[in-house]
Order: structure tokens, then C-alpha cells, then sequence
DNA sequence: ATCTCAACCTGGATGC
DNA sequence: TGCATCCAGGTTGAGA
């Protein structure tokens, strides 16, 4: 999916659907929607506040109720324009004032809710998202390495203990950092923590910066493709030679995931 | 406390 | 050309 980057471009891209209200929905595939097929119905009439984020998590605040959406692996938002049709897989319309905002999603692993602002506090997603991972302090980000035995990947990919980073993320700042994604994060020195700490927020600003990594299905919120695939070191590239030693990049599955990673520079 | 695996889906790439 | 298999940005829950 998406990941923090991914998101941040998209929820960028939204703003001009700020100020204007939400006139009706049309939903082609209930079971995406939270926690009934019809409760974005009744967010019909109400003013878009603003759009936050936290995570992958995007947040609107339409001020009594909140919608909240997360683009699970190939969920995209894209505003609609005159003369444009909807992306292929669109499976709900949020018509408002000025133009349709498209949720599009191939694999249909996104989701949609309506919670009430009382109730957002207890959500159980939203409540257990840790810091996120832009910006996070980084006293915080080495108190929550410190405190875990699991290994980096596994780690670094629990929403709990940092929020925003994916697959993509992950194995691209574990390479620029050095570090072995089965090392256990306890056994990681100041040192090493905080060169994790630094490829982790260098990767998200300059994926930031060229509007997220399109390796497949990803669009931002124009239904444009980002830069940052041509920047990745590893990730995608297993068998060809490390950028930095040659040694042919490693793959093996970690915590559930395909990881691509250099066995020599990677300790 | 931590790990692995299956499940939720569709479609592109690869191999026979 | 056709068909089977594997793999893919995420998250959750069961069982070891």
C-alpha cells in the first residue's frame, strides 16, 4: 500500500476539498465501508473541516463525525475532474460541492468508518497507532527500540510502536542504516539507533519529497505516479548487485514479508 | 513475549 | 494459447 509517504502526498492533494460540504455518496461495494454500508450517507450535508493523518491512516473532519480511511494495499483517493472518468476499481464516490473525490481499490483490503468525534478517542485502530513515524522525537523512537527483543523488521513494520512505515520503507532505511533486519532491536548501540533513526527520516522526507514510490498500483490524489521507485536501493532488487559492496542483495521472508537486503553491509 | 501462517482480494509475471 | 503457480505497498487473529 501506500505508506507514509504515499499517504501525506494524497492527504496534500485533497486540501481543496476543505471548506466545501459533502452532497451524496454512492457506494458499489458496501462491505468497504464502517461499521454499516450506510453510514457515509450520513455525513451528507456536513462541511469538510480539514484532512489529517496519522500513519497510513487519513483522517476527515467533517467536526460532529470523522472519516476515516486506510488504503490497505492498493487503496487510492483521487479527485475527480471535468471530463475525467473514474480509475478503473472504483468502488465509492464521495460527490461534493466542487468535484467527486474516487476511492479506488484493486485488492479491497481498505477500509472506510464513520466515527463520532467522542467516539475516535476509543477507536480501536486509531488508539493503538504509535508516533508517527515523520518527526517522531528521537528520544522516543530509541526508548521504543531499546525496550523491544524483536527483530528490526518486525519492529519497525508494528503500527503500534511507530506508525507510517511499510515494507518498502523499512528495508530501504535498514539499508541505508547498515543494520540486519533479523537483528534484535535491543542489541542495536546508541550509535546504530540513531543511524536507524536518520536513514528512517531521510527516506520518508525524500520520498516526501518526490510524491511516494510507485512500484505498481500507487497514485496520488491526481492519479499521477510518484518518483521515489527510482531511488530505491534494495527493495524490489533482489539478485542484483548491492549499490554499495555488489554482493548480490539477499531475499529471504521476515516477519511475514519479503525482505531484500545486502548480507554483507547489513549487520 | 515473539514468531509463523492463514485469511481477506485481484491481477501481473513466470513457467510448463 | 492455456493453465497452474507464485507474488504483491497491510492488518488481524489463531496457535505454537
Amino acid at each position: 500500500m501506500p505508506e507514509l509517504p504515499e499517504v501525506e502526498t494524497i492527504r496534500r492533494d485533497l486540501a481543496p476539498l476543505v471548506g466545501q460540504s459533502l452532497q451524496r455518496v454512492t457506494v458499489k461495494l458496501p462491505k468497504l465501508v464502517r461499521p454499516r454500508p450506510g453510514a457515509l450517507r450520513t455525513l451528507c450535508g456536513h462541511v469538510l473541516q480539514e484532512i489529517a493523518r496519522r500513519g497510513k491512516l487519513l483522517l476527515f473532519d467533517f467536526r460532529e463525525k470523522l472519516l476515516l480511511v486506510h488504503l490497505g494495499l492498493t487503496g487510492a483517493l483521487v479527485l475527480g475532474e471535468d471530463g475525467v472518468s473514474p480509475p478503473p476499481h472504483t468502488q465509492v464516490i464521495l460527490h461534493f460541492e466542487k468535484a467527486p473525490l474516487f476511492y479506488a481499490d484493486l485488492r479491497q483490503f481498505g477500509w472506510l468508518e464513520v466515527v463520532s468525534r467522542e467516539e475516535l478517542p476509543r477507536h480501536p485502530f486509531y488508539a493503538s497507532l504509535g508516533p508517527d513515524a515523520l518527526g517522531i522525537p528521537y528520544e522516543e523512537f530509541f526508548r521504543r527500540l531499546k525496550a523491544s527483543g524483536r527483530r528490526l523488521k518486525a519492529l519497525l513494520l508494528d503500527q503500534k510502536v511507530l506508525s507510517g512505515l511499510g515494507n518498502i520503507y523499512v528495508d530501504e532505511s535498514l539499508f541505508r542504516a547498515g543494520l540486519h533486519p533479523e537483528r534484535p532491536a535491543r542489541s542495536l548501540s546508541p550509535e546504530e539507533i540513531r543511524r536507524l533513526y536518520e536513514a528512517v527520516q531521510e527516506v520518508l522526507r525524500r520520498a516526501l519529497e518526490l510524491r511516494g514510490s510507485s512500484v505498481r498500483d500507487y497514485v496520488d490524489g491526481r492519479g499521477e505516479s510518484g518518483a521515489f521507485q527510482e531511488e530505491h536501493l534494495v527493495y524490489g532488487k533482489r539478485g542484483q548487485p548491492c549499490p554499495r559492496c555488489r554482493t548480490p542483495l539477499a531475499y529471504k521472508v521476515v516477519a511475514g514479508r519479503g525482505t531484500t537486503f545486502c548480507p554483507r553491509c547489513q549487520r
